[in-house]
RNA sequence: GGGAGCUUAGCUCAGCUGGUUCAGAGCACCUGCCUUACAAGCAGGGGGUCACUGGUUCGAACCCAGUAGCUCCCA
């Protein structure tokens, strides 16, 4: 039966992904197995497949499959989060294309379409997580809004409520007037912006000489009527006039005090601060420290309010425009520079973040963050890269508290009952809250919920436990086994606000770190280096990749390009490799699958080549096992393609293939099936997909129904003789010369070469015979007990190998050839020689180095000592 | 402004505690091959003042200091 010159994915991708399915090889229940644990970074319902989830669970699917084979009971769980804002902002957008405004509904209404949209939209992503092979126990599949994952992050709020980590405040956010929320300042993207500075000339009553005003720079003169007073620099002499007085405000002319405060900074600007309390976040500070009135003249929507007097309803940025002309009629504008600076931007809406004081919920951090911190500086969590390390520790050690509130629906909302007072309680029902209310003697008048909800990270910072049920059944048997996991795979941008969180929360609930891993994977950009966004349309759509370079072809693509920690500049070109390689397989395959087998001895070629390559491929577990261990998986995966391609295809195939149309003797043949097995073995975590359709093709006989690849025992790594190693890699340096020489002399391949060996070293090249006839196609061999002349000398170690190339030799070529060998070599031996002459070097170094020195020089000189031999012997022919 | 990190071949990157398995890998490139597993291939080859300057050392890609350029995080 003959198989198709090329690999074809489609069919084996659909075929092998739906039988592990129905096998349930991906499902995991506890047993007494060792637990091998990986949560998926639970993407948002709203996205859908980008490059950066391609990496990242690339990386988790490699890890989880290659656990299972070495059996562990190996459990992915997967999932998706609630994301609110950008949830709740793409409803919005849905519901107003209907004609539909959030504003005419009831939350009750809109929650119900949110949901509408969750069922419709929210899987895709997980769907095509399918197409890439992810092998998670899908029937544990979570949502951060199951009603068990939101009891747990209700239950999570009071409980921390009552442990007095959550409290209400009025604080400084950073607010969205388009999504009309606050933001964490994770979620604010801040962007450098072309701006206008602008002087502006304040009154100051009560001076005598000189100027009767001052001036101050702002970008933003739409706030001058929420100034309470203007700051200068105690030190600052220019203005030792102004000390004591007042201002102004401009327009409105509301009189504020001049205070003096080292924070101003003489440089910048005028030297004159506006002092903003209401609206910016240093000014607050400032503010606080001077006990300022707090003046906010905005609504949630970012136009003016009444307090601002003038121009009352218009939009900040209207607003700023507006007030610019009646600041230059009435002359109080003195003169405007260009200026950049950075400016904040919603994430979600791309609305520019106004600062803004409001009523907020928020969680204290300083102490819930000591234990998280301790467990990385500890090592008890390991952060790969741990150049991370130092960055986390300094956030950690700055932190400030966490806003845990959003003005939005869809999300948990925050279990806080008002009464008519507005007097508040928390608790998980209105009727606890009732009792509590009695219990304060309070009204239980106009009760009703808060209407905020709790910031998403709240959530998906219990995920590693809310996925078992572990903080509602803290004793159940799933989080019992499964926690602490293992590993967790997630990009460094959110190394704080999700992977902090999850310390901070597991160690709260379990006094234990949710994982002992944390692998950071680099942001995917593209060739130039630039980050892959929809906005700048560089990012291929990864169904098409997998559709055009197959699923383990862009596996291995995405991995060749990534070193842990590092940013990978992606190329459709590593996916042409992963494909390339995919296809080198299958074309190994289709040589052995095409072999007749003979009841014959192994030839000599076929048992040196199954020796050696038995020893190789043990190193190579070893090298594989390391770079795992280490967290290097691109290594990993570098490791094996060169054992399988040059090892394996290149020298090993090579040498027990058959001469053509002839049988192949059983007792290679048998080797080669059980090393082609093993090597599916180790491509399958990366490759699942062709590694188990070879599995299962008929050259290796009748397998049962659940005899499959992804359950296959991953090889261990056995003993390897560095001996048996060292001398087949004389062999190949043997053929490697043999082959250039071909090369410079233009003798076809296909010209037999009759060949001399003079060896002296402790390499038996005898038995290597029949492998240099075979791979360097040289017709017949005599071992010998001098030197030969009137032949090519190639010198290997200290061996030396006479080719006769039939023609004769070129006499001043070669003596050229060697003395440039013997320039090099006496070179090296200078330098040797050098060290070794230096008093200093002898003392002072190891003396596994120095004798390492002597014995590079001996080689050195043994080999000059033959070189010159055999240019006399050119000379002398 | 504060913090972290980077700079090695055309590209993407390895290079552990300083000492020829120290200048490496893959891809790209060049040369020769349509050899009956694979041209998505085979065989061979060229290519780097290890950013710059100085220091420590018997010895520096590696350690230290400074300079330049780049990136990320926080303000």
């Amino acid at each position: 039966m003959s198989i198709s010159k090329t690999y074809d994915p489609k069919e084996a991708e659909d075929k092998w992904y739906t039988y592990w399915m129905q096998q349930g090889f991906f499902r995991s229940i506890p047993d007494e197995r060792e637990p091998y644990t990986i949560v998926m970074p639970p993407p948002n319902v709203t996205g859908v497949l980008h490059m950066g989830h391609m990496l990242n669970n690339t990386i988790q699917d490699v890890l989880i499959r290659r656990a299972r084979m070495q059996g562990k009971n190996a459990c992915w769980v997967p999932g998706t989060d609630h994301a609110s804002i950008a949830t709740e902002a793409k409803v919005v957008a849905m519901l107003k294309e209907k004609g539909i405004n959030k504003k005419d509904l009831s939350r009750e209404q809109f929650l119900e379409y949110a949901w509408e949209w969750k069922e419709k939209y929210g899987g895709i992503i997980l769907k095509q997580l399918e197409k890439l092979g992810a092998s998670c126990d899908w029937n544990r599949t979570k949502f951060t809004m199951n009603p068990e994952l939101s009891d747990a992050v209700i239950d999570t709020f009071i409980r921390l409520y009552r442990e007095g980590y959550i409290y209400r405040g009025v604080r400084m956010v950073n607010w969205d007037p388009q999504g009309r929320t606050a933001l964490s300042d994770e979620e604010v993207n801040r962007k450098e912006v072309n701006q206008t500075l602008y002087y502006i000339r304040y009154a100051v009553p009560g001076i005598d000489d000189g100027p009767t005003y001052l001036t101050i720079a702002t970008t933003r003169p739409e706030t001058i009527m929420a100034d309470t007073a203007v700051c200068i620099n105690p030190n600052d002499e220019r203005y030792a006039h102004l000390k004591g007085k007042t201002a102004l405000v401009p327009l409105i002319n509301r009189e504020i005090p001049i205070i003096e405060d080292e924070y101003v900074d003489v440089e910048f600007g005028t030297g004159c601060l506006k002092v903003t309390p209401a609206h910016d976040l240093n000014d607050y500070e400032l503010g606080q420290k001077h006990n300022l009135e707090v003046i906010d003249i905005l609504n949630d929507d970012g136009t003016l309010n009444e307090k601002a007097q003038i121009l009352v309803g218009e939009d900040r940025f209207a607003a700023r425009k507006h007030i610019v002309k009646l600041l230059e009629e009435a002359g109080y504008l003195e003169k405007t520079e260009a200026y950049t600076s950075q400016v904040g931007f919603s994430e979600r809406t791309d609305a520019a973040i106004e600062p803004r004081l409001s009523m907020q919920w928020f969680c204290r951090m300083a102490e819930l963050a000591k234990p998280a911190l301790e467990y990385v500086n500890n090592g008890e969590v390991k952060l790969i890269p741990d150049k991370f390390i130092s960055t986390y520790r300094h956030w950690m050690e700055n932190i400030k508290d966490w806003t845990i509130s959003r003005q939005l629906w869809w999300g948990q909302r925050i279990p806080a009952w008002y009464n008519a007072q507005n007097e508040w309680v928390v608790a998980k029902t209105s009727d606890e809250a009732k009792a509590l209310f009695q219990a304060e003697g309070k009204s239980t008048e106009g009760i009703r919920q808060e209407d905020d909800v709790l910031d998403t990270w709240f959530s998906s910072g219990l995920w590693p436990m809310s996925v078992f049920d572990g903080t509602r059944n803290p004793d159940n048997a799933d989080i019992r086994y499964y926690y602490p996991t293992n590993d967790l795979v997630t990009a460094p941008e959110i190394l704080f606000f999700w992977v902090a969180r999850m310390l901070i929360f597991g160690h709260e609930y379990r006094g234990k770190a949710p994982f002992k891993n944390v692998y950071l994977t680099g942001i995917v950009r593209d060739k130039l280096g630039r980050k892959m966004s929809k906005s700048l349309g560089n990012s291929p759509d990864p169904i098409e990749l997998m559709q055009q370079y197959g699923t383990d072809g862009v596996r291995v693509g995405m991995l060749l390009s990534s070193p842990a920690g590092n940013d990978l500049m992606f190329d459709v070109a590593y996916c042409e490799q992963g494909r390339n390689f995919a296809n080198k397989i299958w074309n190994a395959f289709r040589l052995v699958k095409g072999w007749e087998v003979a009841e014959a001895p192994a030839s000599s070629a076929q048992r040196e080549a199954a020796n050696w390559f038995g020893h190789r491929f043990n190193q190579a577990v070893a090298e594989i096992d390391g770079h795992f261990s280490n967290y290097r998986i691109s290594d990993a995966l570098m490791a094996i393609y060169k054992l399988v391609w040059d090892d394996f295809c290149s020298w090993y195939l090579e040498l027990v293939k058959p001469a053509y149309q002839q049988p192949i003797a059983r007792e290679a043949f048998e080797t080669t099936k059980s090393f082609f097995e093993a090597v599916l073995k180790l491509i399958h975590p990366f490759m699942p997909f062709i590694s188990e359709e070879l599995w299962h093709d008929e050259l290796f006989g009748q397998r049962s129904e659940r005899d499959c690849c992804i359950v296959a025992e991953y090889p261990k790594g056995g003993v390897f003789d560095e001996k048996e190693l060292g001398d087949f890699a004389s062999l190949q340096q043997v053929v490697s010369e043999i082959r250039n020489l071909r090369n410079a002399k233009q003798i076809s391949t296909k010209t037999p070469l009759p060949m001399a060996i003079y060896a002296t070293s402790d390499t038996d090249f005898a038995r290597y015979a029949e492998c240099i006839q075979k791979m360097a196609n040289i017709s017949e061999i005599s071992f010998i007990d001098g030197k030969q002349t009137g032949t090519t000398s190639i010198l290997v170690g200290k061996d030396e190998f006479y080719i006769d190339i039939a023609q004769n030799i070129d006499v001043e070529a070669e003596k050229e050839r060697i003395s440039k060998e013997i320039d090099y070599l006496n070179g090296f031996l200078k330098s040797v020689n050098a060290k070794l002459a230096n008093e200093r070097f002898v003392q002072n170094a190891k003396p596994e180095i120095v004798a390492n020195e002597r014995n590079k020089k001996a080689d050195a000189e043994i080999k000059i000592k033959i070189l010159q031999e055999n240019l006399l012997n050119l000379t002398g022919f």
